[in-house]
DNA sequence: GCCGTTTTCGGCCCGACTGTTTTCAGTCG
């Protein structure tokens, strides 16, 4: 059973107790909801933990679920979850896909809907469930930015805010969240729902309203008065499990708070809080950045004084994964450019230093000695360019991106690694491997002195290709063991390590690298997006090797 | 059923919108 799967079980589960008596089982519904949100944000598949005995160190799961998923395991059902949902139609559970169907709507459903009425609306629900795909950020930000404007054109605008997952930069967005302070919220809620490119409106109501847009793209907006501007900030940025802990922990100060303000819960009286700076020092805490708001343990740290000093773009000094167009007969694609043409735009964005690592050329095509004197070509190449190099200009590396084999073999000899700077390994073919062969695979791909960075290390191509299955743990020890260093690939398409590893990375101090494996020269602004999932990981300054100025660069690679 | 600022017992977020409810249930974020 996949993580997802898992998900959607406990999910049914919380969904039965409902049916059966939500008042007796009201704290057992909130748990296995939350266990199932666990799941679908782990890290590791279910099974692979279940495997290890680490079932229990999954947030929200305890002795009672990690049972009932232990046996499982062991025999492909749980005789306690098939008991609980035996008197619920499996219909019912795939109905619960609509939108605004919930368990009571869908057993009406069952029961009142002509037969054929009801399968056409299965059959709908069951189109769903493969179509609810989320949308890559960049995609995102320019829908966001067009109603942006769009309202602000409309005037009686204070203030206005992208906030959601937009605003905390994950990789891909649901819903569009956007903020407005106002003095007129009915002018405005208008002015939103006549957006020119609705295709409906989905609510829209004195507060809060939501429209549709080609694409399945849904935008909510939230109208508050400036007054209260700071609670309506933090309340549409979320995440939900990071409103729910911020409001847990407010309600100990004997603090109620939502949307419009914090009440006193003694006195009854609330307040609006103008910015959220304000807003989180008020409840004793650092200001947390947006990226951080997930609802992990931010609210501790903030509390504690523990946050970290999150890594910015102006602090990155080199672009780790840069494809030119000089040929090197590789299998996979060129970038279209040449080395002089990016190496003008790493000077305009003020890099000190840059690598080019296009594929390595195809070991179909060549014999080991062919492959060498093509890369002896390449290393000549950028010797020159950086002999011609002013000194304010970026410095050069000769790198290349090579496949790892089945086995986590290299095409190229020892002879032609020893030619470059330093190298990357990726995964380019057998994604499915099991995660023990797939593990020991990457180690020997990484094993030589001169490979230093694992370059998009899941292979994941977002809402195309899952990633592959890697003990992490094993591979973040031998990396910290052997100076090796874990690339964030920046493409939007990728970002690649994923935000969640990325936070498990930096915990055990392993070195980031931020590429933006560009193949055409606009691609270098993808930076931000590789910052962004850096900084999702609470990953700070000294956590990411391309920070380092170009001397500290150098020394570093030389340490093995 | 899970979990921990002080708590291994006793808590568990909060409000908006829709529909037909004329005072609230269901769903959503």
């Amino acid at each position: 059973m996949t993580n997802l799967q898992i998900a959607e079980l406990l999910k049914n589960v919380a969904s039965s107790y409902q049916y059966h008596d939500p008042n007796k089982h009201r704290f057992q519904i909130i748990a296995y909801n939350r266990a199932a949100d666990s799941i679908e944000h782990a890290t590791s598949e279910l099974k692979d933990l279940w495997d290890d005995g680490k079932l229990e160190q999954v947030p929200s799961i305890g002795t009672s679920i990690s049972k009932h998923l232990d046996e499982i395991f062991r025999t492909g059902k749980s005789t306690h979850f098939e008991e609980l949902m035996k008197d619920i139609p499996k219909d019912a559970f795939t109905l619960m896909i609509l939108p605004k169907v919930g368990l009571k709507t869908a057993m009406k459903m069952i029961e009142e809907l002509p037969k054929s009425e009801l399968q056409q609306k299965i059959k709908e629900a069951e189109k769903l469930t493969n179509k609810v795909k989320r949308h890559l950020l960049p995609y995102a930000e320019n829908i966001a930015l067009e109603v942006v404007e769009w309202l602000k054109e409309g005037g009686n605008i204070e203030k206005i805010d992208c906030l959601g997952s937009l605003r905390r930069k994950a990789a891909t967005v649901g819903d569009i969240d956007i903020a407005v302070a106002t003095n007129k919220p009915i002018e405005v809620i208008e002015r939103f729902v006549n957006y020119p490119k609705k295709q409906k409106i989905i609510e829209k109501g004195t507060v809060t309203s939501s429209i549709l847009l080609p694409g399945d793209v849904q935008v909510d907006i939230l109208v508050m008065n400036l007054e209260s501007y700071g609670n309506a900030l933090q309340h549409f940025t979320g995440s939900k499990n990071h409103n729910i802990a911020l409001r847990e922990h407010s309600l100990k100060m004997n603090y109620s708070m939502s949307e419009h303000g914090i009440k006193n819960t003694r006195t009854g009286k609330t307040i609006g809080i103008k910015t959220e700076q304000e807003l989180y020092k008020f409840l004793n805490l650092d200001y947390i950045e947006p990226e951080l708001r997930e609802g992990t343990d931010e609210i501790k740290a903030a509390l504690e004084n523990k946050l970290p000093n999150l890594v910015k773009l102006e602090d990155i000094k080199g672009d780790l994964q840069i494809h030119s167009n000089f040929d090197i007969d590789t299998s996979h694609d060129l970038g279209i450019n040449s080395m002089e043409e990016i190496v003008k735009r790493a000077n305009e964005l003020n890099y000190e230093y840059i690598a080019f690592t296009e594929h390595n050329p195809s070991k179909k095509g060549h014999d080991e000695k062919q492959i060498e004197e093509i890369l002896k070509r390449k290393k000549e190449k950028i010797e020159q360019l950086n002999y011609s190099r002013e000194s304010s200009t970026p410095f050069v590396f000769n790198s290349l991106e090579i496949d790892m084999g089945k086995d986590g073999s290299l095409p190229i000899s020892v002879k032609g690694l020893e030619t470059l700077d330093f190298a990357l390994v990726s995964i380019h073919s057998s994604f499915d491997l099991p995660r023990s062969v797939m593990t020991e695979r990457v180690i020997r791909a990484l094993d030589h002195p001169n490979v230093k960075i694992f370059a998009h290390p899941t292979a994941r191509k977002i809402n195309e290709r899952e990633g592959v299955e890697l003990d992490w743990e094993k591979i973040f020890e031998f990396c910290l063991k052997n100076n090796k260093w874990v690339e964030i690939n920046a493409d939007p398409m990728r970002l690649d390590l994923p935000d969640v590893l990325v936070r498990d990375a930096v915990k055990l101090g392993v070195k980031l690298t931020l590429g933006t494996d560009t193949h055409e020269v606009s691609m270098m602004d993808n930076m931000k997006y590789g910052v962004n999932i850096a900084r999702r990981g609470w990953a700070e300054k000294k956590n990411v090797i391309n920070c380092l100025k170009l001397e500290e660069f150098e020394n570093e690679l030389k340490r093995k």
